[in-house]
DNA sequence: CTCCTGTTGGTAATTTTTACCAGATATAGC
DNA sequence: GCTATATCTGGTAAAAATTACCAACAGGAG
């Protein structure tokens, strides 16, 4: 179980990913050296699970992205396990999560534009084995794209 | 526009958001000191935002999310301009998106339990103006969740 | 060619990280 | 209540990284 300290660190790190652990310490009340063995403790046990730049979508030239929704004809492991390997090895997948509701799956697609989108589906979504269907819907603004959770 | 080594940093940051920038200037190739400049005007230009921990959703103790599906009443000003601002400030709302398709936004929420989300809904989003339906997908899964652009 | 602009690599002072220590605190058994 | 054990703490110092400054170098414009 997480303890109070925890919590803070956690909240800090997924603010200010890279700050120093002196400022660290001094934000949570502890000593650099125990701040810094919590922090360790954290990457160790998987609750830290590494650290990222957040870069800007479209400065860095990534002018489209849809959400998708998309069901599979067939569940048997055989289908599912092909679809989830699949996905996950594509780049332009950044998320892909396993709903309830009509779609089976909702995707979130990032690519440098249409021509790559539409390319994106034909070469690869619309030739995955056992899809029913593939729901496009396409990111008019992004009000909110957040990687903190919500302590 | 970036230049090819700016492309190769970023790509390493997003992997490795805590990397030595001796390592990222190795990893490049380039010298620690123009490795440096370039990371600092990325920065400045606005095309890295920020830097974040990573951390583990179930670990950190928030078993449940879900995507919903949002649509508004009427699409004034007033009346998105009102959504827009509210679920940008609820922790809870890790993303919204406003999509194309039968749903105006797309949201992920994270929250701790189902007593957890059935409060949010109660208590937050059926209590917004203008609302016209939030249909819940729950998440049964996270098959992918990455931050990185696929560049 | 020569100036100009922007970039580069090297260097060194400053800051930060990180391993180790001894002391404090808490816990469980008796 | 008391002791033994384990766990945590803050301080310290060596090692490592950051960051500002410098002179040198390349590529374009006139």
């Amino acid at each position: 179980m997480l303890e109070k300290q925890d919590e803070h660190i956690l909240v800090q790190l997924q603010k200010e990913g890279r700050t120093t652990n002196q400022q660290l310490a001094e934000d949570v009340g502890m000593s650099t050296s125990a701040c810094w063995r919590r922090v360790r403790a954290l990457e160790e046990a998987g609750v830290i699970t590494g650290y990222s730049a957040l870069v800007n979508r479209e400065q860095a030239g990534f002018a489209t992205s849809a959400i998708l929704h998309v069901s599979l004809e067939r569940h048997d492991a055989k289908f599912v396990d092909e679809f989830v390997s699949r996905v996950t090895e594509r780049a332009e997948v950044l998320e892909c999560f396993a709903t309830t509701g009509d779609a089976d799956y909702h995707l979130r697609v990032v690519v440098r534009d249409m021509k790559a989108y539409n390319a994106f589906l034909d070469e690869f979504m619309f030739r995955l084995p056992g899809i029913r269907y593939v729901r496009t819907n396409v990111i008019l603004k992004e009000i909110k794209t957040s990687v903190a959770l919500p302590f």
